[in-house]
DNA sequence: GATGAATGAGATTTCATTCAT
DNA sequence: AATGAATGAAATCTCATTCAT
């Protein structure tokens, strides 16, 4: 059984669902027109992705609310008003960022360690992650930023996390690998924290360690902690 | 040699001192006026103690960029114009707060490690961070949130707490209690995430474990992460 | 050779520069939509000039410190923050009225003397000045007003016509009509404080003296002093 | 006949009277404590002093509105509140120090040209207004600033100085020495602000001519103008 | 759809003035 | 009289959002 079945039965929040933008039918579909409105969805879509992307690196290098849609709407090459014929406001548009991004790293984890169990499932976490993070470093600094007014998202996000490894230690429980003393809700808590620190840190100069020495850290530290004595499985 | 005496080395940087409150020197205090000035003195303490303590408490709640100065003029009952007589801005406010409960913490553990030292000098450390969110919940709350804004005291904060858990690690290192296989410089910014993790969602929401529960998680990870083998020490 | 040639070689210093309105490069005009834009561009430079009138007319009347900007923009009946889309501060409104009538003024002094020399040139300055003060009244309240915040900006206004009257001065002293005993520096300060003030004083309540009256005068004294004989120098 | 007597009819304007402050009745005034109301009698004048010459300087530098009421009290070495205790407000206080001044500049001007009338008194008015500026320039580049929220006592100034230049060009019209083509209002408008213009660009800067070099240009330009035949007038 | 000028609520900050001690 | 903390009105400036073209 993998655990990846059970990581995700926290759904999405519906005041955090992403209702996307474009679903309005097209109104006037006269028939040769088919092909004019394709290109016209398909600009709508060129424009949405670099409004997005133009976000992602503005939020990344500022901060959230030290970047007004104005700044992201230039950074996009658009006018200021077509910001807003994409998402309802700037809450919509970081939710849509970070969900997404929280989506991408399920998946990839989920991938990783696929087929794999136990230890060996812990390690493809950990080296996905590293991975993630070496390969989106702009995406992860938003995902493990903490800006008050958007509690609610971060809270999501790092409950997505902790509940996904709590799935996974409550499994392994199970089937005796770690003791009975370990919480599975604090000690998700804590692992999620001691990745969202460590990823944030190295991020933001990644010269500070090698990707090996930060997948050894994290594993061992992960691992040893919560099998106790096992730490010689290395 | 304890090695809470090395753990704080790190003076705080020049840009986030706290000027003492003090700073006006007292032009002249003429000799029968004595009392007037002390009880002037007095007041002027509690009013910046009340616009401390309704910033402390209003940061908690909203963040920082989600409360205005005239909030927090309110909340201490004291006119708009009153809070600039006792701080530039809010981030010098906010400054003031950090730093003042940052040095508590350190105090804190400091006495609580006094004469401990290995496994139990974490004990100890872990016991008195819980006690001290369990205190000042709020002040926690701000200490460990981060709005990117303020990321330069963010990063002081956590660093301050890593430098510390660095040299921790180091001497027992060094003691040859944990392999050195272990990184002290990620291992600390782990612990340090783990840590700031657990409390900050524990402090949000008390009923959600134990205090035992907490400080037996919190210990056990740390202590079966670095000490290997060693969970077997309790 | 025409003084006039020479009385405006000192350009405006950097940092009074007015920075023409249509900065912003306008990114992408779509050939279908070169209407609209035009239209648009046509309405804000209405909203400019509104602006513009507003800020004069309240200027002209309480001063610059007595204006707000909502005023101004409620005088130019658009929204307080409209204000902002069109000049950076009140101080750059301001540069921009007062260049922009001192080259007017500037423009008509030239033309008016245009083919004159010598006394002939001086009357037709005067004449003039008188002129463009009947017309233009508010804007020469501004022009001749000081505060001093705006220091920078006063003297360079009075500069600009010292310097104008000074070249004028020296060119007659070249050619003889002038005395060696004249400096021309600080004649020209005099002659343009004595223009300054009478025009002032005159525009606060043209009842108090007749055109002819002012202009005769200015000429006068100017050219002779009150003693001399010679008005009847022409 | 001197002309000094007719030179200073218009009284200060009821609003611009400087009230003094210190009328009120010292309260309780026994016998004994004579020495220690003079000596506190004493103290106030010194205070009060130490306060306009505080102010002086301070608007002489930064301008009246650019200088606040603390500044003025931290110059004076006293507390904020005592301000209030000396002037109803920094109205008041503006008015004292140019009324003041200019009552000091009258009587220099009078004393100078006692017992000379006709060229003489004029000779001897420029150079006392140019002593004048020398021994106080601050006080001066005060006077002649204009500032628009005190208009009406910049007004005043120049009217007074205005008034009495008129009343000697009626004398001297009067005894034939000026043609009856002059107007006196607008010739002493005229004079007076060729005076201020002079004596503030000078000021600012006295290395940009010599004293003597000012007295002769402004007392050749009065009397017989830039092409005047030779001040031979004397 | 795109545009970009306009909107207006709201936050920060200053400072003349008062008043309890 | 002097003190200096407190007051609170007012000004500047920003920016999310709307809407006519």
């Amino acid at each position: 059984m993998s655990v990846n079945d059970d990581g995700f039965t926290s759904p999405v929040p519906a005041h955090l669902a992403v209702s996307s933008t474009a679903e309005r039918p097209c109104p006037a579909a006269a028939g040769s027109q088919k092909e004019a409105d394709s290109a016209r969805a398909r600009n709508r879509l060129v424009t949405h992705a670099r409004l997005k992307a133009s976000a992602t690196e503005l939020f990344a290098a500022r901060g959230l609310r030290n970047v007004t849609t104005h700044d992201i709407a230039r950074g996009a090459g658009v006018a200021a008003g077509t910001f807003y014929l994409h998402f309802k406001d700037k809450r919509v548009l970081l939710r849509e960022i970070v969900l997404e991004a929280l989506a991408d790293l399920r998946t990839e984890m989920d991938l990783a360690a696929r087929g794999c169990s136990g230890v060996d499932a812990t390690r493809k976490h950990v080296e996905s992650v590293v991975t993630f993070a070496e390969r989106r470093g702009e995406v992860v600094r938003i995902l493990f930023s903490h800006e008050n007014e958007w509690e609610e998202l971060q809270t999501h996000v790092l409950n997505t996390l902790a509940d996904y490894c709590e799935s996974v230690l409550r499994t392994q429980q199970t089937e005796g690998l770690i003791g009975s003393d370990v919480a599975p809700a604090i000690a998700a808590q804590a692992i999620t924290g001691l990745q969202a620190r460590v990823i944030d840190w190295w991020t933001k100069d990644p010269s500070r360690a090698t990707r090996d020495a930060v997948i050894e850290t994290l594993y061992k530290l992960q691992l040893t902690g919560v099998y106790g004595p096992a730490v010689t499985a290395e």
